[in-house]
DNA sequence: GAGAGCTGGGAGAGCGCTCTCTCAGCGTGC
DNA sequence: GCACGCTGAGAGAGCGCTCTCCCAGCTCTC
């Protein structure tokens, strides 16, 4: 009974062959029964689970993938960072810091638990870095990549596509590429903070754009001024930012010295909104009385703090959430075309504007 | 030269066999090669890798873990969510949006990035999810756990520990586990607080303490304690908060109303510390004039906002990647027993105290 | 100059699983 | 009554890789 060592039949985990040892049947009946497929009788169906619970036995995952040619599992990937943010460590550290990121990290989660799959996390900012995510793709780690670029001029789409690796883009690519993405109608959003700040009677409105590269943050300035000219406002002062809470307040320092009368600011995203917040007061300007601020995402730098921001609201985790289906069902059916699916921004009134 | 459909061989990834074929060598060669396996002709070697370039072969991943019995990954769970914070949904979301998270994965990423491994993300917030990432680890798709536990009573460390699968900790358990982990000295940070207010001069310092439950948050208040007692403060006040910016608030509402006169807070954490810096703001208290405060973690938190937040500052990226090289020695030394990394925290000034 | 020791390289046995192929057994329909 | 299907189950061929053997051809040493 008792023995000094345990056998290796003890100590090494069960295989499909002893389970199938134990319940006395082939080991291609205990696949069947362990996946599920039909044409079991229900008796030896409940032998083998027996036997299952008995050995202790869990499938081997890479036995299984190595047969199956699937891996079950997607990689995020967190692309094109590192421009001109200084060192590496601090960069990196910025990138999972910021809440946008932590939300769409929430959204993908959800939609892959019902799937039973999880998301390998990678960072692909540096060529190098890159090369590894081509790597781990093609080397079947991970059965398709959920990318969302921080930076347009981003390599990694066009790498992943003429690799011919299955693909879905947070945010769409800064010029079309044949893959699929999700995308906020940002130039409505810039539009519902134009109309928003324009409706509360703003004489002077200013921008705090995104960096000129990004498409997101084009378009949200695009949408902006469009609006603003709409209302009357031909020109709209802009300075530009990094989406960074500092290039938010280097922004609105610049913009404070150029046009100190300015009475309303919409910030592309809620970082800069809440570095536009902090130079305000260290100038002694009253939000919303004097200056009216609008930022752009509703990501938890919107409330965390006084006073909270008036911001549009992009849907984050259900469009992480879309990116994720769309992943799959291109995995189901990889002839099948490129989807694009396009949110809807919506405003949230807070007490900055 | 040109056919209508790619050939099998063109269009399937070349595997070793292929690349030996081509090299004219045997498969055994050409893994030697790969895996930098001296005792094979430099000249060889060449060809080899001539070879490998020209059919564009990768290893798959699968294959080179079903016999090494390497996944090459490990899992970064966060386990324990999910206490009295309402819905599902927005429970998850929190844990990734807090910028505590963010500074662990981006340690464990710095740690990894040599070692050639990513991190899959798991969340384990309920039973099922908990059987799921041991299932995970069972079935060898990951070779170690990474746990940050958000709530003390977490089952995982338990369970991981009696399927004698390697795991590391981020924050010692709640009772003692032969479980490596990293941990910050909380005391110690209490105490760090505790003296600052005191040397201040503060006359009644209060305190927003962590869930009684996490021994995180226990410790915090215990060091805050002593040392304010030995300072001539024998009784603080304090409230309980969940380490989110509403329990902040929240606490500080109760705090005010109970000892107006207060004029110095401790946070058990930035959140918080954000939370009752709203709302001393919203009571007209000026910070630091007439209520100095104090938070703890040195989050993104503390800088975003005015004024900036005084705090205790834990090397959250440090742990971290202590963390992971811990769980690497444990996968090379399995026998060796469970290590312990305590960290010292440090006061980081700024406007708040 | 023969046995010992080394080095470079091939053969081939698995790793644990899935899945096709095969076949036995048992109704059915004309 | 016989060809035909259909269901349930086993045999066995891989999936692509690593790694242990084993052997050929050297160089040494006594």
């Amino acid at each position: 009974m008792s023995r000094a060592l345990p056998s290796a039949a003890d100590r090494k985990t069960a295989t499909l062959e002893d389970v199938a040892r134990v319940a006395g049947v082939s080991r291609a009946t205990v696949s069947r029964v362990i996946n599920g497929v039909r044409n079991v009788d229900p008796e030896l169906q409940q032998t083998v689970r027996d036997a299952v619970a008995a050995t202790g036995y869990v499938p081997n995952g890479a036995a299984r993938s190595l047969v199956t040619g699937r891996a079950g599992a997607v990689a995020l990937v967190v692309s094109g960072t590192g421009a001109a943010v200084g060192d590496e460590e601090s960069t990196r550290s910025q990138v999972f810091t910021d809440p946008f990121f932590g939300r769409v990290v929430s959204g993908v989660f959800s939609a892959l638990r019902p799937l039973g799959v999880h998301p390998v996390l990678m960072l692909a900012d540096d060529p190098a870095a890159r090369e590894q995510v081509l790597s781990y793709l093609r080397q079947g780690n991970a059965d398709g990549a959920l990318v969302v670029s921080t930076h347009a001029e981003d390599p990694l789409p066009a790498l992943l596509l003429a690799a011919g690796l299955p693909a879905v883009l947070f945010g769409r690519p800064d010029e079309p590429l044949p893959l699929s993405c999700v995308d906020v109608a940002n130039r409505d959003g810039g539009r519902l903070a134009a109309d928003h700040l324009a409706g509360r009677g703003s004489l002077l409105p200013v921008t705090i754009a995104g960096p000129a590269e990004v498409p997101a943050g084009r378009d949200r300035l695009a949408g902006f001024r469009e609006a603003m000219a709409r209302r009357g406002h031909p020109y709209v002062p802009s300075a530009e930012g990094n989406f960074t809470q500092a290039g938010g307040e280097a922004a609105m320092t610049r913009l404070l010295a150029e046009h100190p009368s300015l009475d309303g600011v919409f910030a592309a995203n809620d970082l800069m909104a809440r570095g536009a917040l902090s130079v305000l007061a260290d100038h002694g300007r009253r939000v919303p009385e004097d200056v009216a601020v609008v930022g752009f995402d509703d990501s938890s730098a919107a409330t965390v703090g006084r006073p909270q921001l008036t911001t549009v609201r992009q849907p984050v985790e259900e469009m992480a959430a879309e990116m994720t289906r769309i992943l799959f069902a291109h995995l189901a059916e990889p002839a099948a075309r490129p989807t694009s699916v396009l949110f809807e921004p919506t405003l949230v009134l807070r007490a900055s504007a």
